[in-house]
DNA sequence: TCGTGTTTGTTAAGCAGCGTAACCGATCTG
DNA sequence: CAGATCGGTTACGCTGCTTAACAAACACGA
C-alpha cells in the first residue's frame, strides 16, 4: 500500500502501523457492506485503544482520504497489469482491461464505490486538476489503447460518426492533456466505451444484476465488451 | 410522497408531518451532498426535539426505507411519464426515457445513489422477489419499449447477434414474468442499453464529468442514446 | 359540556463514537 | 546517560441515537 523500503526502524514500523490500520478499515467496510468505518472498531480489532490512531491519522476523514488514494492506485495498478499478457494484442488489452476493472469492482465493491460512487464529503483531492482524478485515471488507461491503435494504424471509425461541436472542442482540450490527437469521432467512441463498461461494472458490483446466474453475467460482460470495442472502432483481439 | 386522501384529521395531520420529515431529511442530504442525516438536524430544522421523530418512525433505518421506497417510486414515474408526449414514437419515447433517467439521477444523485448505488446496509426491500427491485423497476420501463416495438414489427436485429446460452435461458427466465418472449438477442441488447445508460448517467451524476462543458456532455449523452438505439436495433424517433 | 383515552410533543437520561488533554514508559540520539 | 521524541495509555467533553417518564392537546362518547 503505502511501503517504502526506508530508512530507520521507526519509520518501518511506523509505515507498517499505518498499512495496519487501512487493511483493518477495509476489512471492517468489506465485512459491513459499508463505506462507513469506526474508530472505535479499527482499535478493538487491532488491540489498541481508540485515541492511539489518532498517532496516525489527524482524523477519520483523513484516513479516508489515504483509503481512496489507495483504491485510485490500486485500481489504476490493477488495470494496467492486465495487459501484460499480450502487449502486442490491443483488442485482447481491450478486453482484459475491461475484465479487470469489472473484477476489481465486483471484488471490492466498496472500494469502487469510495472512489466512483457519490463522493465522500470529507474527502478533499490532493492537488486538484481541472480533471476529477477518478476520471482522469480511468480515461487514461483506454485512452493509451486508443491512441496506439491509432499508431498501430489498426483504429477503425467508430459506428457512430457525427461528432458535436461541443464534444470536438473538448476532445482537442483532452489531446493537450495527453499530448496527441485522436480523432473526434474516435474520442467520442472512447467516451461512450467507458460509460457503457462502467455502467455494467457498477451495476454488477452493487449487486443489481444478482438475479443473473453468474455464468449468464460473464456471457452479458463478454458480449459487451466485444460490441462496445466493435463500435468504437478498436481492432478485434487476434483469435487462435 | 405518501399523500392519501385520507380520513379522519389527526390522519391527514400525521401524513403531512412524515411528508416533512421526508422532505426536510432530503433537503438536508442535498445540502450535504451525502446520504447520511442526523435526526437532530431535521428535528432543528423542524423547530421540535429529536424525540419527537420517533412517534413516526421507529429509528433512522427506517426512515431511510421509506425514502428509499419513495425514490424508487419517484424514479419509475418520472421514466414512465418521459413518453406521454409521443406515446407512437417509440424512437423517442427511447429518447426522452433515457433523458428522463439521467436528468432524475443528475438533480438528485444523492437520492440515486440511494436506490442504484451501494446498498445501505439498513435497507430491507419490502416483499423480496428474487429481482433487485431497483433492476426490476428499471428493466420494466426499458423491456416495455422493446416488446412496444415487437408488438410494432419495428424492432431491429440488434447489432450483436451471438447470445451465449445461458444468457438465452435468463431470457426466457424473465420472459415468463414479462408474459412475452423477447427474442434473446433483443434480450440481450436491452441488457446492454441499460448498462450503457446507466453508466453515463452514474458518472456524470457523481460529477466524474465535470471536466467537459455542460454543453458538450449534453451532446455526448445524445450521441451515446442515438448510439444505443442503433445498436439495440430500437427504431429512429420520427423526425419532423 | 365534561371526562377519558389517544396522540404528540416535551425533558431527562443512558449509551456509543469522535476527538482532545494530560500523562507515562520505551526508544532513539548526542 | 540525559534529553527529546514516539507511541501508547486513561480521563474527559461533546454530539448524536434512542428510551423512559411525563405533560399538554385533541377526539369523541356519555
Amino acid at each position: 500500500m503505502t511501503a517504502a523500503p526506508s530508512a530507520t526502524r521507526r519509520e518501518r514500523t511506523r509505515a507498517a502501523t499505518i498499512d495496519e490500520i487501512k487493511a483493518t478499515a477495509l476489512d471492517l467496510m468489506r465485512g459491513a457492506g459499508t463505506v462507513d468505518v469506526r474508530f472505535t472498531d479499527i482499535a478493538r480489532v487491532m488491540g489498541v485503544t481508540p485515541p492511539a490512531l489518532y498517532r496516525y491519522f489527524a482524523d477519520r476523514d483523513e484516513l479516508l482520504t489515504a483509503l481512496i488514494t489507495d483504491a485510485y492506485d490500486d485500481l489504476a495498478r490493477h488495470v494496467a497489469a492486465s495487459g501484460a499478457a499480450a502487449p502486442d494484442d490491443l483488442g485482447a488489452r481491450w478486453e482484459a482491461a475491461a475484465q479487470a476493472y469489472r473484477e476489481w469492482a465486483h471484488r471490492e465493491p466498496e472500494r469502487f464505490a469510495l472512489i466512483l460512487g457519490l463522493p465522500v464529503p470529507g474527502y478533499v483531492a490532493p492537488e486538484e486538476g481541472p480533471t476529477s482524478e477518478a476520471a482522469s485515471r480511468a480515461l487514461s488507461q483506454l485512452s493509451s489503447l486508443f491512441v496506439e491503435a491509432l499508431h498501430a494504424d489498426t483504429l477503425g471509425a467508430p459506428y457512430l460518426r457525427e461528432v458535436d461541436p461541443t464534444v470536438e472542442v473538448c476532445a482537442h482540450g483532452k489531446s493537450e492533456d495527453l499530448e496527441v490527437t485522436l480523432p473526434a469521432e474516435s474520442f467520442q467512441a472512447m467516451l461512450h466505451a467507458w460509460a457503457a463498461l462502467h455502467g455494467f461494472t457498477s451495476l454488477e458490483a452493487y449487486g443489481h444484476l444478482d438475479w443473473m446466474e453468474p455464468a449468464a453475467r460473464d456471457a452479458l460482460f463478454g458480449s459487451q465488451v466485444t460490441l462496445i470495442a466493435r463500435v468504437a472502432g478498436l481492432p478485434e483481439p487476434l483469435r487462435a
